[in-house]
DNA sequence: TACAATAAGATTGTCAGACAATCATATGAT
DNA sequence: ATCATATGATTGTCTGACAATCTTATTGTA
């Protein structure tokens, strides 16, 4: 009976941990897309042996992160103006879901917490620094899936986001931008105060597909 | 140039096989949900080393599909009311999306094939065979996914029903619900032959909805 | 008998090394 | 310069090994 109180396992295999060490690599710009991630090297810098390095770069591939070419290699996932479309598609009827859900059944005070995000994001000191504002602005994404009480559309909503933050890192660079962004944002965060689920949904939807048409502009101009 | 003729490459390494193998032995219902897979007897029964297994095995946990404890070993996942109350949240919208992009973009062939199979489903001799009845079903569902024109929705979907589908395996017996589901079916495909692609997205939300309560209903009665 | 502690056995996690099949690159011939 | 070949590197798969951990059987005790 006492097995109820045991504190869930923390330990973490050195698989696991490699897998993280290397989607967070990704995530953080260490390899850009389209480059190729050769198997002894990925050893040498994770410090692991090539089992280990195979089976974290399968469930990198099932996440959609990675490629794996057969006979080829590993490579870091590109992206097609088209997949983008896809992908956001996706996310505009999930994050509408989540902003719902957060409006409906988040606890108050992780309400609040959504708000104090967000005035961190306003703060002027983050406009300078693209690098913290993303990850700020992921953070914000974080407690809002947190909240939401649906654990299956957090998870996607994380998995589509890691697969256009590649892309934002390169893209991301309209400064401008930024105002209508907190605007947005806050009218969110507003709706979802008032618990209103459905106009946080309505405008959530429009928030990511101003995002899409951001992304896919900047597409245009790199490519 | 003549690269851009050349076949797609069909060639299928060992692994990716040894995935697909265990992944439809999963959905066929060889193994149940909570049993242990071992990966001595996983290697004998594929045929393949163990690096090839682990690999796999690793692919099959990031779909959802097993659950990897440590030090314990992979076992079916299985699936509690809750998930699947956020995995139907999730499938209801993403169904939807997926209705409206067939409603508006598929091409007429592929209208007529998805008529072509609800015509296949309401055989009266399919009402008696399960197995090929949840298979037509699932056909069904291919077809419209392969036509809704988004592809990441598509692969999301068939995640999420494969996570559901072994489920179904154990509760689905209520053939008294079949002429509901076949007029449920009807509408949409009705809608999308007219084009109507709010009313398709509306009807398959709903019929999503109807399966969820199904489920979970079946699931009550058989813990 | 029931139960706790221990020991034996089996399984997983990780590594190292091997080798054939395939790809990439450099070399050479036309 | 272009094509063909040969060389080298990389991937795909297998085998064997061993420590860490889990499971089961055994034993001792209340």
């Amino acid at each position: 009976m006492t097995a109820m109180l045991r504190v869930p396992r923390e330990e973490t295999s050195l698989r696991e941990r490699a897998t993280s060490a290397l989607r967070q690599a990704i995530l953080d710009g260490v390899f850009s897309p389209g480059q190729k991630l050769s198997e002894r090297e990925l050893c040498e810098s994770l410090e692991v042996s090539r089992s280990c390095v195979r089976e974290s770069l399968q469930h990198l591939q099932a996440e959609g992160l990675i490629t794996i070419i057969p006979h080829r290699g590993p490579e870091v996932s590109t992206i097609s103006p088209s997949e983008v479309r896809d992908i956001y598609e996706v996310r505009a009827h999930l994050e509408s879901l989540a902003a719902r859900g957060f409006a409906l059944k988040a606890p108050p005070e992780q309400v609040r917490a959504l708000r104090a995000k967000l005035n961190e994001l306003a703060k002027p000191a983050l406009a300078q620094d693209r690098a913290r504002l993303l990850q700020a602005k992921n953070q914000f994404c974080e407690i809002l899936v947190d909240g939401c009480g649906n654990l299956v559309a957090g998870q996607m909503l994380r998995q589509l986001n890691n697969r256009v933050t590649v892309l934002r890192r390169i893209s991301m660079a309209q400064p401008e931008r930024l105002p209508y962004t907190l605007q947005e944002l806050n009218a969110i965060v507003s709706a979802i105060e008032r618990g209103d689920g459905e106009a946080a949904a309505r405008l959530s939807a429009a928030h990511v597909h101003k995002a899409e048409e951001n992304v896919l502009r900047s597409m245009e101009q790199k490519p």
